[in-house]
RNA sequence: GCGCCAGUAGCUCAGUGGAUUAGAGCGUCGCCCUGCGGAGGCGAAGGUCGCAGGUUCGAGUCCUGCCUGGCGCGCCA
């Protein structure tokens, strides 16, 4: 990464100024390289010298110039191949700024990366999991749900790009008391639809206190109909029941799935936590916890004794009084299963922050299970208040009057829904306006991105049929031809285009996709300035020029649809 | 009551490994079409970074206290 490079050099530089004597030979810690908030300071910079003299301060008591260290340092850093220029500024800062022949040899590079512009190798060898959405199996995903999803997703694909191996993986609550409830629901409603279809009456089934009762459900129930023909209807309840777990839980998954996919959402595995009773991993776990002293008997339940991990305050029952377990006891199988068996890494779980009260009981199980609690990472989001018309859209779950993920895409569009999920830092909680979302167009930056996309594809189009550029082949000549591209917003652009792996890194060092969004913009805002200024097919412009900057162009339409890849939207060549 | 998160421009939000003049979009007000997609470009106005202390040569960023809002503190998930 360049930004590695030039802490490299600086860093050497600095050891090279304390070697002649110049600078004081303190130890200093790592060298930070900074990106300037002002253009002019170029287009990275170090305070090093501040530091040194701090450090010089509080050992000695001495009192020496930062611009004079800094001035020392500046000496020993090598203009030429990478450097462009040093300059001193301010209090001792050391500005740097990139050579513009290898900015411009950069573009090239760009092309010839392709789709792998901006990987870097930061995760090389480690197999993280991100487990993200695990919706409760009983219906359409909540509107809620779809931050969730495009978080998860989004991260993954950061991952990807940074070089970790990644699993997508989707934890399938098919055993708990929503399940259950869901189920007898479904039963209630599919002998209704029975009997208003012709069937015998008499089976009067209500659906139960607290179950669920959307509109959906009828369609579920045709579902099921329509894979069974109706022989649930004469069975007897228990079995009915038991055969409908397994086809509704078919139903209800498919639903989700294509609800995902809708948005570009997909998973490497669902992950069922009924599996995890059926091989008898959680009793297995629980019996081993309880030999350990983890887990006590008290008031005819079972308890996980969280509190004797830091952060928690309270024991955590595993088994109810009554005999069933808690999610808590197969969320304890079930990352076992991830660390120990499945050996992950890393595990990075996307949780909305009505969850966050679990989260030192996880700490808790990690350490009670003896793996290291660091590997377990929760990536905390807060929740989406949806507008429409100006009024917040109530929902709730219960009633089943709720917005879906998949009616909001069907309104929205996937690709401005998932920007819009993803401008806003995770912590925060985001209000999204649909009525806004869908009209006011130039409101919605993810048009402004796609568009600027699409203008570099018409370009390229047009030079192609003109015979000017191949967009297959680079040309051998592209090296010196690239030499022509000095214009500022030319070179702008390029400088852009090169934050790329530092973006990719910080997203992934701060579990933050919504960086993403914001360099995507200001990547666009750099090749529409280029496109203003610089005319590429123009009888003005001479020809070595043109195809210069149509190979500017290519890299841009590289860079662009990358960043858009990540986010998991598309990159249009026409709209 | 205790804990976690948020409070930055009229609005929606970035920026929080301390650092050179706090940014963007929208909105407002100016410019720019005899040029490749104007869904564009250039510029201006607009901020006591919730409040009060503290640490530091230097704080939107770190520490303490407070205010406001959200969430959490179940034999629910």
């Amino acid at each position: 990464m360049i930004r590695d490079q030039i802490r490299q050099i600086v860093t050497d530089a600095v050891a090279a100024a304390q070697g002649s004597g110049n600078l004081p030979s303190i130890d200093i810690p790592l060298v930070e390289i900074q990106r300037p908030n002002q253009p002019e300071h170029g287009e990275y910079s170090s305070n090093v010298a501040m530091l040194v003299a701090s450090a010089v301060r509080k050992a000695t008591g001495q009192k020496t110039n930062p611009r004079q260290l800094a001035q020392s340092i500046v000496d020993e850093i090598p203009v030429g191949e990478l450097i462009g220029s040093v300059e001193l500024a301010g209090p001792g800062f050391i500005n740097i700024r990139l050579d513009e022949r290898w900015l411009q040899g950069k573009v090239v590079e760009i092309i010839a990366q392709g789709s792998a512009f901006g990987a870097i190798d930061r995760g090389a060898g480690q197999r993280w999991q991100v487990e993200y959405v695990s919706a409760n199996p009983t219906g359409p995903l909540h509107y809620g749900g779809g931050r969730n999803a495009v978080l998860g997703d989004t991260l993954a694909n950061l991952l990807e790009a940074a070089g970790y191996e990644v699993q997508r993986e989707f934890y399938v609550n098919d055993s708990g008391t929503q399940f259950q409830l869901f189920i007898e629901s479904l039963y209630a409603t599919y002998l209704q639809l029975c009997e208003e279809l012709g069937g015998e009456p008499g089976r009067n089934v209500e659906i139960p206190e607290g179950g669920y009762q959307g509109a959906y459900l009828k369609d579920y129930a045709q579902l099921v109909r329509d894979m069974e023909n109706g022989s649930l209807f004469h069975m007897e309840q228990s079995t009915a029941k038991d055969a409908l777990r397994k086809i509704g839980r078919e139903i209800v998954i498919r639903d989700i799935e294509e609800e995902l996919a809708a948005l570009g959402v997909t998973f490497d595995r669902w992950f069922s936590e009924k599996s995890l009773y059926d091989e008898g991993l959680v009793d297995k776990l629980l019996e081993q916890l309880t030999d350990e002293g983890e887990i006590i008997e008290k008031d005819g339940a079972r308890w996980f004794l969280a509190s004797k991990y830091p952060g928690n305050e309270k024991d955590e029952v595993v088994v109810r009084s009554n005999g069933a377990p808690t999610y808590f006891a197969s969320d304890i199988a079930y990352h076992y299963d991830k660390f120990v068996r499945r050996k992950f890494d890393r595990v990075i779980n996307v949780w909305a922050v009505d969850h966050q009260g679990h989260i030192p009981r996880m700490g808790a199980v990690m350490e009670a299970l003896g793996v290291e609690p660091d590997r377990l990472v929760i990536l905390l989001y807060n929740l989406v208040k949806l507008i429409r018309d100006g009024q917040e859209v109530k929902m709730s779950k219960r009633s089943g009057d709720f917005l879906t993920v998949r009616e909001v895409v069907e309104e929205v569009g996937p690709d401005a829904v998932r920007f819009m999920l993803l401008t806003t830092s995770p912590e925060r909680s985001v209000e999204f306006d649909m009525s806004l979302a869908v009209q006011r167009k130039n409101e919605n930056r993810v048009f402004y991105v796609q568009y600027g996309h699409a203008r570099i594809c018409s370009l390229i189009q047009r030079a192609t049929e003109n015979g000017i550029v191949d967009p297959e082949v680079i040309p051998d000549d592209a090296a010196e031809t690239v030499n022509l591209l000095t214009h500022p917003a030319e070179l702008t652009l390029i400088r852009r285009m090169l934050e790329m792996e530092e973006q990719i890194e910080l997203a992934v060092e701060r579990l933050s996709p919504h960086n993403l969004t914001y360099y995507a913009e200001d990547l666009t805002k750099a090749f529409s300035a280029f496109y203003e200024n610089c005319q590429v097919l123009h009888s003005d412009v001479p020809p070595a020029l043109a195809r210069a900057r149509l190979l500017l162009c290519l890299a841009a339409r590289t860079a662009l649809s990358r960043v858009l890849n990540l986010m998991g939207m598309s990159a249009p060549e026409a709209m």
